[in-house]
DNA sequence: CGCCTGCTTGATAGGATTCAATATAAGTGG
DNA sequence: CCACTTATATTGAATCCTATCAAGCAGGCG
């Protein structure tokens, strides 16, 4: 994989849109794991792209506590709403070694010029709140058992789609801590929880490697329904054309 | 309040954007209490604008349980990702009578075709993402009581922004139940946790209309910050400009 | 008036937290 | 390379928040 930013948006973004977007993010800097790429308030401002490595977003809670609200997976903007409102709301922080472009103001200015990009990039934001109904829809109704493996889920899912995965397993550098502000309870649990699915042998884990040996298994136990991930881009008319009846 | 859709805009968009929006959202139909303006994935093709009235997102779980995810108010998008991408992930339900303005499939094109719009979409996408974040940290982290003054924290915000709020007072047209699945809590749950509240004087309730003594002291409690509402159209540059000193 | 929906209250049960202690892994520096 | 230090993982016990079940109450509507 060369460029997991442009080759994500396939082909619904012309050629000289892939150029330029390709040109920006051709340089990229390297972030070591537990590196903060995006502090809410202050920072550089550019726009971030994960090429590759892994990050999360997350809040901070008064009390000293967080709350992770998504993954950042190879492809996957960083900050596009502090790139625009000059706020992101959130931080971002590595968890494994990470390759990062940074697109500076002008060039972020001159990619948002192009309707087809500006198009994409609101497709990626569409994408992301789906994850975000998603999760926040798992976390108010399901068990800590399904939430896990809910997680597991989307996780499997997106790094695959990423061609992260090699024979049903992956690389998943979180820490139970982590798990848990992901899902809302505590490491204690996460650690139950996790023992739990091992027991039903729904995930089997050697250090930081999950394999799953039944996808769909999981998947059902979880409630999972990737359609809330499949957002493609090509799924999106050029634009509604007028030849659909028009209704009152 | 004539148009909340554009007025919300302010004077973010041109002058000609601006006509176009109140021409596209003249015609308006009324919609009466609990009725689905959005069905997950039936329905019509147009893209509907709230413009009276009170709504709410929800996706249907597993087991009949349903998991409210946002409020729709007056000068809000329902469906913008079913507009775009033929798929909402969830439905919307109106709580109170409402007037709905329906954009048809050219006339989206049309507004979308514009860039200015364009971009005015997806600063409205930002919001709502914002918000999604902000509940689902808020679900994660803390107790019930919190999470409820949360929401009406959240509520008397926006409806106030919208100029429903008189004397602090403001009407809430959701059954506990409602409240319950906004928050991932049982609807005898939130009895409790509004007698609770009401013991403190945190909030009055009279009817469906709720009264909020001292804000200020609410959101103290509640810990909320408003900043994740106010992604404001004019706090966008009109692009970023170059005159910024570029970076490594 | 009777019915239905929504609100209220009590009692019980269970999931998840916290506290605490130990084990294990992962670094670090000598 | 090993001892030391720290972060992470694991296990147990007590506590607490919240769900569920059940029953009674209130108000609106045909």
């Amino acid at each position: 994989v060369q460029n997991p930013f442009v080759e994500k948006l396939g082909d619904s973004i012309s050629r000289e849109d892939r150029e330029l977007l390709l040109r920006l993010t051709r340089r990229t800097v390297p972030v070591e794991a537990r590196q903060e790429v995006v502090r809410d308030r202050d920072g550089s401002p550019s726009l971030h792209v994960l090429m590759t490595g892994m990050a999360y977003r997350y809040k901070m809670m008064t009390g000293g506590r967080r709350a992770i609200t998504g993954y950042v997976l190879p492809g996957d903007l960083c900050d596009l709403t502090r790139a625009l409102t000059g706020n992101a709301g959130h931080c971002v922080v590595t968890v494994a070694p990470s390759m990062v472009a940074e697109i500076n103001p002008s060039g972020f200015a001159e990619m948002m010029a192009r309707p087809g990009i500006a198009r994409a990039m609101l497709l990626f934001t569409l994408t992301e709140k789906a994850c975000l109904r998603e999760w926040l829809a798992n976390m108010g109704q399901e068990l800590s058992e399904q939430r896990l493996a809910h997680l597991l889920c989307e996780l499997r899912h997106r790094l695959n789609a990423a061609g992260q995965v090699r024979n049903g397993e992956f690389l998943l550098p979180l820490t139970q801590e982590e798990m848990g502000e992901s899902l809302g309870i505590s490491a204690v649990h996460v650690n139950r929880v996790l023992q739990k699915l091992k027991g039903d042998d729904m995930i089997r884990m050697r250090g930081r490697a999950v394999l799953i040996p039944d996808p769909a298994r999981l998947e059902r136990f979880a409630e999972f329904d990737s359609a809330y991930l499949e957002i493609r881009l090509n799924a999106v008319p050029d634009l509604p054309r007028s030849d659909r009846k028009p209704e009152i």
